[in-house]
DNA sequence: TCCCAGGTAGTA
DNA sequence: ACTACCTGGGAA
């Protein structure tokens, strides 16, 4: 074994090598020469040749022996880009190790945008030419409206002008090959401004104010430190941590706010853009490629001051970051469950912890993880008790199902069906909540009971007649409804089963044929635009009912709104998951905010089978502490997170035979330790998954155990064939 | 016998 | 992730 000292020696000279982290799932960084007369250091983005091709990679460290001088290959050239900082560069590293997975892939969140790395591009516009006569082209109203926009206004990509004058691209193009418009080319597009002096705050209640003021300590501090912020619904929790996105900006260091579906948070966006008076930078899945670039970019050089994003914002390349917000933070959305499986939230703690900056966690259902964290004084906690500007919260009843039965093949009992007419009789509103898109969950035959069934996945495909089409909600597989049973022949004998959102709306417009009523699903309102339009719609009174999905429970405000009716409170709680009665707590209780946010009082009816069930009576009396108190022991019992950790490994592949091969040798392999215990392997509740097999091994270790690293020498010990994947889900949310 | 497909190992 | 290479089966 050579030491580094003589392995950066040479015959002829000295041999620099520097290692190098590519964003591909490789064991780790890779060693490279560095050509005579270059200069890189840890963070550069550079070009390594790698096989046949060229990749982008980041300088990682200085290199080590494991391979030969001989066999490295020279570096390629070094992009124009700020550095990766050093906490990103830890911060990948230590997600990689407790994720389990390779670095090269971590890195590859950090490094998303590819064309972010290459020089800015300049931004081709449009002006009308002064002197254009038209060269004898015809002017059609769109090239008109064109030229009218233009006529007095800044330049304009190609974009902008088809957007703005309602127009295609064609047609500005035309106008330019014409000669009407002359093109100029303006500098790289600027990012959204910093407000050099926020406007000031609102007025605060005494609870918000005393909130804001311990937050803006922790920023002053500038030291690690984590805050629950927990106020009930309408306790004004935003205005509160927007004291301390202030106070950060002040300092002249940037701010990353979570959000758990940032697509949907218009409001959210509002609301900063009043309080601050400039948009901040957005970052989730619905960015353009060269919206995402921009971004990237103003992030990496420091221009954009704060991001909201979705959870994947973790891993943009903050050179000073120096607050966190994690906005809902109970949100299921923040588990990533595929390709790198993290948890946002945790991992934004993480971020805090390497960047010694605090990290505010907001909820008003915190999770189970976060109060465990409370309770042994890891987080400091803010509590906001009462709703702000007097509305009162809303009053929780349950209807008990067995009793107060709905008719046959209806879904609304009549307790509830009498209340949303009165309420809409008094000219407010009213949402009936459904966790449940489409008209059926099942299809099945009456002659013969067959069930329609998804071809890739071990699932119900589900009725959707507004679309007229069976989908699967699980891979998207889409079909006709067949004619005749594929099973026995039998023609025109399919029997919907169970309500879905569209079945409630056909329900409610045989009570109600009068009313205004709009469905809210994710299917039914495609994009942002669609929905921030049937917001504005709801809010301006122009429907009576609305029937929705889980998308209704985020965080809107509709003044008019006094009725809340779950219409089937128990769904959540099926299904054996450990979280499921947490999960069903927070997501009614975020639902039943919905009611009287305003002057007007709320009132919220839960349908329910069991009405006696803890999550029930914690939600009718109001009392969150007890129930999360008798969750905690119970999981503290079990060991069960938060007490416990829990690791999954999935197998999964095309080839059923192979999968339980690999399942049952990983079984055989399971660690010895006594402190983990291994269940299974056992086939994953959804068995199939688009076209997969799947097979879930599950291990259980009191908290403080190396679980990661008993698991990392387990899997090492089965070899897979590259058809069956073996993934390692770390703390894992969805028991799927 | 040759060619192509599909699976596999290696990339420094 | 990509790709160069290997193995094997089927048609020539």
């Amino acid at each position: 074994m050579m030491s580094v000292d003589t392995s950066t020696q040479e015959l002829g000279g000295e041999v620099r090598r520097t290692s190098v982290l590519l964003p591909l799932p490789l064991s780790g960084p890779y060693d490279y020469r560095v050509p005579e007369g270059m200069t890189v250091g840890p963070g550069d983005f550079v070009v390594a040749p790698l096989g046949g091709r060229e990749v982008a990679g980041v300088v990682w460290g200085g290199g080590s022996d494991e391979v030969a001088v001989e066999r490295l290959k020279p570096l390629g050239e070094r992009l124009d880009v700020p550095p990766l900082p050093e906490v990103s560069r830890r911060f990948v590293d230590w997600v990689a190790n407790y994720t389990l997975t390779p670095p090269g892939a971590v890195l590859r969140m950090a490094m998303s945008v590819s064309s972010a790395l290459e020089p800015p591009r300049s931004v081709v516009a449009y002006v009308h030419t002064p002197d254009a006569s038209g060269n004898g082209v015809r002017l059609t109203p769109a090239r008109r409206r064109v030229l009218d926009l233009l006529k007095d206004g800044p330049p304009r990509t190609a974009a902008e002008i088809s957007h703005e004058a309602g127009v295609s691209s064609s047609v500005v193009r035309g106008l330019a090959t014409a000669g009407w418009l002359a093109e100029v080319t303006l500098p790289a597009l600027a990012p959204p401004a910093t407000p050099t002096e926020s406007a000031p705050g609102p007025l605060l209640s005494p609870d918000q104010a005393d909130a804001a003021e311990r937050l803006k300590a922790a920023i002053d501090h500038s030291a690690f430190a984590v805050a629950l912020l927990d106020g009930v619904t309408g306790s004004g929790k935003t205005e509160v941590y927007f004291e301390a996105i202030a106070a950060c900006m002040a300092r002249r260091r940037q701010v990353l706010v979570l959000l758990p579906e940032i697509a949907l948070s218009a409001e959210w966006l509002d609301r900063f853009r009043q309080r601050f008076g400039v948009p901040p930078t957005t970052w989730h899945s619905d960015l353009t490629s060269s919206e995402r670039r921009h971004a990237w970019r103003w992030v990496a050089e420091g221009r954009a001051r704060v991001v909201v994003g979705a959870r994947s914002a973790l891993f943009l390349p903050f050179p000073d970051l120096g607050l966190v917000v994690v906005d809902e933070e109970h949100d299921q959305a923040y588990k990533q469950e595929d390709g790198p499986m993290y948890q946002a939230r945790d991992m934004a703690v993480v971020r805090g912890r390497l960047g010694n900056i605090p990290v505010i966690l907001a909820s008003a259902t915190p999770s189970l993880e976060t109060l465990a964290n409370v309770e042994a004084h890891r987080y400091a906690v803010c509590r906001l008790p009462d709703r702000h500007a007097g509305a009162s919260l809303p009053e929780i009843a349950a209807i008990d199902l067995r009793v107060d039965k709905p008719p046959a093949g209806k879904f609304l009992a009549p307790t509830l069906a009498r209340n949303v007419a009165d309420t809409v009789a008094a000219g407010e509103q009213v949402l009936l909540f459904l966790n449940r898109r489409g008209y059926a969950p099942l299809t099945l035959c009456r002659a013969c009971g067959h069930r329609l069934n998804c071809p890739n996945c071990s699932t119900w495909l589900v009725e959707h007649r507004l679309a007229g089409r069976l989908m699967c909600h699980q891979c998207g597989h889409s079909e006709r409804r067949p004619q005749a049973c594929a099973a026995c022949g039998a023609a025109d004998q399919f029997a919907p089963c169970g309500p879905g959102v569209e079945r409630l709306a056909e329900e409610v417009l045989t009570l109600l044929p009068e009313t205004r009523f709009a469905i809210m699903a994710s299917d039914t309102v495609q994009g942002p635009r669609a929905a921030a339009e049937l917001i504005r719609r709801i809010r301006d009174h122009e429907v009576d009912i609305v029937i929705g999905t889980q998308m209704v429970a985020k965080g809107h405000n509709f003044p008019m709104l006094t009725l809340v009716g779950v219409v089937d409170a128990d769904l959540g709680l099926e299904g054996g998951d450990l979280r499921a009665a947490e999960r069903t707590y927070q997501l009614l209780h975020q639902v039943a905010g919905r009611a009287g946010r305003a002057e007007r009082s709320g009132r919220v009816l839960l349908q329910t089978f069991q009405p006696q069930h803890p999550v029930m009576a914690a939600l009718v009396s109001g009392d969150r502490d007890r129930f999360v108190a008798a969750e905690l022991a119970a999981r503290d019992r079990a060991g069960m997170p938060p007490f416990g950790r829990l690791a999954a490994l999935i197998v999964s592949g095309p080839d059923p035979a192979a999968v339980d091969r690999v399942a049952n040798e990983l079984g055989r392999h399971r660690p010895r330790d006594p402190e983990i215990q291994v269940f299974g392997p056992a086939p994953a509740p959804f068995a199939l998954l688009r076209g997969r097999h799947r097979r879930r091994i599950l291990a259980k270790a009191p908290r403080g155990t190396r679980l990661q690293s008993a698991i990392a020498t387990w899997i090492a010990k089965v070899k897979a064939p590259a058809s069956v994947r073996i993934q390692v889900d770390i703390d894992p949310y969805s028991f799927l």
